[in-house]
DNA sequence: GCCGTTTTCGGCCCGACTGTTTTCAGTCG
C-alpha cells in the first residue's frame, strides 16, 4: 500500500470526523498525519518494516497501529466504520467553496440530502433557506459555489499561476500609494500546483489598490471586498485573493500569507513558547504592545530563527533545522552554468542550434547540450546515426560562431524502448559527449515492467542523466507507476544523473523525490527541456522544485564548469 | 490523536468576512 493511499485514507477519515463533528484537535491530527505521509519522500511500507512509523511527525501509537493494520491486511476497519456511517456524496460537499463539514452535515441530517445533485436540487427548490443558520443569501452561495466546483478544472499548474500573476501585478504595482506587491501563498513557496492566487499590496490606503483590483480585465466576479481583502474568480475560474495592509506590517503579513499553513501553526507555537502572539499584524507581548517587522527576516529573528526559504516553509523539518541552524543553502538560478536538455528543429524544436544556443547564453548560461530525440519516439524527425554525425558538424560550425561565450555539447535524448533496450547503438552514443535517456512510451506498463527499463537504461553506461523518470504531465496525464525509490537506488549505485526537468508540466522529479534523491546522494540535473528559445526561462521553476527538495548547488551537476561536467562523466566511464 | 528544558494531562494559531443574527457560527486561509 503506497503512501498516497495511506494518506487519502486518514484524509477522509478527518472529513468524516468533522462532519460528525468530532473534536477539532483529533481530526487536525489525522489531517496532519495524512500531509506527513504524502510528503515523507521514501515508501512509507519500509518505514513500517523497519518499525520506525512513530518517527514520522503527526504518527503516535494509534496511528502507528492503525497503518500496521493496511500494511498487513490492505483494509482499516476504523475506516470502513466511519465510512458506513457517513454517505459519500456528504463527504463530497466539502469540495463547494462555502460549505465545510457544519453545513454539509445540516443538509443531510434536516434534509436527507446525500448527493451534490441532490443539493443542487434542494437549493433550487428553495428549501436550503429555512434552515437554521441559512438564508436566501446562503442558498445562492450554495448555488454559486455548485457551478464554480463544476467550472474548476482543478488546481492551476504552477506556471499559469505564474503568468497570470506577474499580468495582474503590474498594473496594482502603478496605483499611486503602493509600495511594495508580492505574489504569496504556494505560488511564493513554487508549489508544482496552486490553489487559490493570494497577492499582498503593501499601501496606506487600501480603497484605491482595491478599486484597481476589482476593475481588472480578467475579472469575472467579485466573490468579496473589505477593507483589507478582496476575493475576485478570474474569467478562467481562477481565485485570486487580494490582501492590502500598511507598509510597517509587511513583514508579518507576507510571512503569514506565505504559508503553509502547518509551518505558520508551527511558528505560532514558538511564539507562544516567548510568551508571544503572532499574527498577520504583528508579534504581540503578553502586555499587548505590539512589534511591527517591516521584514520577514525581523519575524524570523523575534522567534530566534534565522530566515526560512519559502520553497522550505510546508513543516517538513525546515523549523527544526533552523533552530538547529543547519539551513541547507539552496541552489539558486544563477548557480546554474549550463542546460542539459534541449531541443532543435533537428528534432522537435522550433529553433535551430544557433538560435537556441544564443537563447541560453542570453540567459548566462555558459554551456548547453543539445540532445535532440532518437528516430524511437513518434516525434515528426528526430535522430539517427546519421544525423548525429551531420549534427555534430553544425555543433563545430555555432561553437566557432559563438567563440568561446558558449559551448554547445554533443548529446541525445534516447528512447527506451518497450522492451529495456536503447533506440541507438552503443556505438553511436560513445561518441557524444553526454547522453540523455528518457522513457516516454509505454508509460502504462506495470510498475515491475517500468521500472526495470528505467534501471536498465541507468545501468547502460554510456546513458549519464534519466529524464523525467516518471513522465507525467501535471493535470493531463498521470506519470508512470514506476518505483522510484529503486530507480534512485540505482542510480546512487551507478553514480548516474537524474533530472530535474523544469517545465512546469512535468517537474519531474518533484519536491518529495528530489528531498529523496538528495538523502540518497544521487547527483541531480536541473534542465529546461527547452523547445523554443523562450523556453530557458523556464529554469526557474525547475530551480524552484529542487529548493523545494532541500537540494543545494553541490547536488546539482550543471551546476557546475563544462570542464567540470565533462570529467564527472570520464572518471565514471574509465 | 499527538505531544512534552515550564507538562504523561491538558493543551493544540489567529483573524477576516459573510450571513444570520442581536452576539455569533461557519468557512476560509
Amino acid at each position: 500500500m503506497d503512501n498516497r493511499t495511506v494518506a487519502a485514507i486518514f484524509s477522509e477519515m478527518a472529513d468524516i470526523l468533522a462532519i460528525q463533528g468530532e473534536n477539532y484537535h483529533r481530526i487536525m491530527a489525522y489531517r496532519r498525519a495524512a500531509e506527513n505521509i504524502a510528503a515523507l519522500g521514501r515508501p512509507l511500507e519500509e518505514v513500517w518494516r523497519a518499525g520506525e512509523l512513530e518517527t514520522i511527525p503527526g504518527i503516535g501509537k494509534t496511528l502507528a497501529a492503525k497503518i500496521d493494520e493496511l500494511m498487513r491486511t490492505g483494509r482499516l476497519q476504523a475506516y470502513e466504520k466511519l465510512k458506513a456511517q457517513v454517505p459519500e456524496g456528504v463527504v463530497a460537499m466539502l469540495q463547494i467553496p462555502d460549505v465545510g463539514p457544519r453545513k454539509a452535515a445540516l443538509f443531510w441530517k434536516e434534509l436527507g440530502i446525500t448527493s451534490i445533485d441532490e443539493l443542487e436540487k434542494a437549493a433550487r427548490a428553495g428549501k436550503l433557506r429555512d434552515l437554521p443558520g441559512m438564508g436566501v443569501r446562503s442558498e445562492q452561495k450554495v448555488l454559486e459555489g455548485i457551478q464554480a466546483l463544476r467550472r474548476r478544472t482543478g488546481r492551476i499548474p504552477l506556471g499559469v499561476a505564474w503568468e497570470l500573476v506577474q499580468a495582474v501585478l503590474l498594473p496594482l504595482r502603478e496605483v499611486p500609494g503602493v509600495v511594495q506587491a508580492a505574489p504569496a501563498g504556494s505560488l511564493r513557496r513554487m508549489r508544482e500546483t496552486v490553489g487559490d492566487l493570494d497577492l499582498l499590496v503593501a499601501a496606506e490606503d487600501p480603497e484605491p489598490v482595491m478599486a484597481r483590483f476589482r476593475e481588472l480585465p480578467q475579472v469575472a466576479e467579485v466573490l468579496l471586498s473589505g477593507p483589507t481583502k478582496t476575493s475576485i474568480r478570474t474569467h478562467d475560474g481562477f481565485q485570486v485573493d487580494l490582501r492590502v495592509l500598511e507598509p510597517a506590517r509587511w513583514g508579518t503579513a507576507i510571512q503569514y500569507f506565505t504559508g503553509s499553513k502547518a509551518h505558520n501553526i508551527r511558528l505560532r507555537g514558538l511564539a507562544l513558547d516567548r510568551g508571544l502572539s503572532l499574527s498577520e499584524y504583528a508579534i504581540k507581548r503578553e502586555d499587548g504592545t505590539e512589534i511591527l517587522c517591516a521584514t520577514e527576516e525581523e519575524v524570523y529573528a523575534a522567534l530566534g530563527l534565522p530566515w526560512i526559504p519559502p520553497e522550505l516553509r510546508e513543516d517538513r523539518g525546515e523549523i527544526e533545522a533552523a533552530l538547529e541552524r543547519r539551513l541547507p543553502d539552496l541552489i539558486e538560478l544563477a548557480d546554474l552554468q549550463g542546460d542539459l536538455q534541449f531541443h532543435t528543429t533537428w528534432s522537435d524544436g522550433h529553433a535551430s542550434l544557433l538560435e537556441m544556443a544564443e537563447a541560453a547564453r542570453a540567459r548566462g548560461l555558459k554551456y548547453g547540450l543539445v540532445t535532440d530525440h532518437s528516430r524511437g519516439l513518434g516525434v515528426a524527425r528526430g535522430v539517427g546515426p546519421e544525423e548525429l554525425r551531420r549534427q555534430r558538424a553544425e555543433i563545430e560550425e555555432v561553437n566557432r560562431k559563438l567563440g568561446g561565450t558558449f559551448r554547445v555539447l554533443a548529446g541525445v535524448e534516447v528512447e527506451v524502448r518497450a522492451d529495456g533496450s536503447l533506440d541507438l547503438p552503443d556505438e553511436v552514443l560513445a561518441e557524444l559527449d553526454l547522453v540523455v535517456a528518457a522513457v516516454h512510451s509505454g508509460l502504462r506498463q506495470g510498475r515491475e515492467q517500468v521500472t526495470a527499463r528505467a534501471i536498465a537504461a541507468i545501468r547502460n553506461p554510456h546513458v549519464d542523466i534519466l529524464a523525467h523518470p516518471t513522465g507525467r504531465l501535471i493535470g493531463r496525464r498521470e506519470g508512470a507507476d514506476i518505483d522510484i525509490e529503486a530507480v534512485l537506488q540505482a542510480a546512487a549505485e551507478a553514480g548516474k544523473a537524474i533530472e530535474i526537468n523544469a517545465h512546469p508540466l512535468r517537474l519531474d522529479l518533484n519536491d518529495v523525490h528530489v528531498r529523496r534523491a538528495v538523502e540518497l546522494g544521487v547527483t541531480l540535473v536541473v534542465n529546461s527541456d527547452a523547445h523554443r528559445p523562450e523556453d530557458f526561462d523556464l529554469l526557474r521553476f525547475g530551480v524552484a522544485t529542487a529548493r523545494r527538495g532541500w537540494a543545494t548547488g553541490a547536488d546539482v551537476l550543471n551546476t557546475r564548469s563544462v570542464e567540470e561536467v565533462l570529467a564527472w562523466v570520464r572518471q565514471r566511464n574509465r
